[in-house]
DNA sequence: ATGGTTGCAAATTGTTTGCACAGTA
DNA sequence: TACTGTGCAAACAATTTGCAACCAT
């Protein structure tokens, strides 16, 4: 159901314009919520709009090219994503990296859950420190703002 | 850490007042947003305010008397959970009866996740269609609105 | 030309907070 | 009496939408 997209192609849907270019350009290849996303591009070009940034990352979500990963306080987290097929995210809270995980549900909670309750869908995220944030003397790990 | 709490103390914490009790009386058996509550409330005295309702919902929470259990929309779900421990929630999307769920995650997703990778804490949410709500002849069960 | 895209401002929605007053402990 | 709780309205933050001008196709 995800295509598998190339560089050329920020988000296989809609008109490329150069708003969305430096939106796509602007993404982060890490965990970010919409208002990160739209202060990075804000530095690129002021005259791109906060709406403009929310349509474009709707639109990016829509194709597969973004996928909303989790949320830190009231607002969405968002990520790359190029993992096919069901998985969950584990998100650092040091520095934003989102790792894929395997889904644990399935097997287990379905089976785990009262009897007679079908689950149709389910949430899980994972929120961790990742093994570079973990180490002392790595400092300059933290790239930028940290979700959460 | 949540300690258990009889009908007589509806949330061991703060005072007594007509407002609080008529909010505690109006929490049904079932998942529900604060403005669920709030329209429940308001039927049993149109004065009580929605603010009144949130705070006390957040004193309920504070207290372990009501948990947040998930969101529906972008409105936060909670309900009466007298479970201890560590578990999660299983909530019907017909009827928002929830149920409990031992944590899959400890033992499997902790594990599966990147090496290296703490995690310091996760979501899990379960959405499905309880035993009642499944059974074709049961109409009657759906109670009142539907979260989700 | 044609319909998706953009900016801006205004509107929505869920939730919180400031303040003066009322009521519990 | 000393606070905590209440009502109401205003404040807030995240996100969405209406509309007129624009521009990629």
């Amino acid at each position: 159901m995800r295509t598998i997209l190339t560089s050329d192609e920020p988000y296989g849907a809609g008109r490329s314009t150069p708003q969305r270019r430096c939106i796509a350009a602007a993404v982060p290849d890490r965990a970010f919520t919409v208002g990160e996303l739209a202060e990075s591009v804000s530095r690129l070009d002021p005259a791109i709009g906060l709406a403009t940034v929310y349509r474009a990352v709707a639109a990016m979500e829509r194709s597969g090219w973004l996928t909303r990963v989790g949320e830190a306080d009231g607002s969405a987290l968002y990520a790359r994503c190029t993992e096919g097929g069901h998985h969950h995210h584990a998100i650092c809270t040091e520095c934003g990296r989102v790792a894929h995980t395997p889904c644990p549900v399935a097997s287990e909670a379905s089976a785990a859950a009262p009897s007679g309750f079908r689950v149709t869908s389910h949430d899980l995220t994972l929120y961790g420190v990742c093994e570079t944030c973990a180490s002392p003397a790595d400092s300059a790990a933290s790239a930028s703002g940290d979700p959460r």
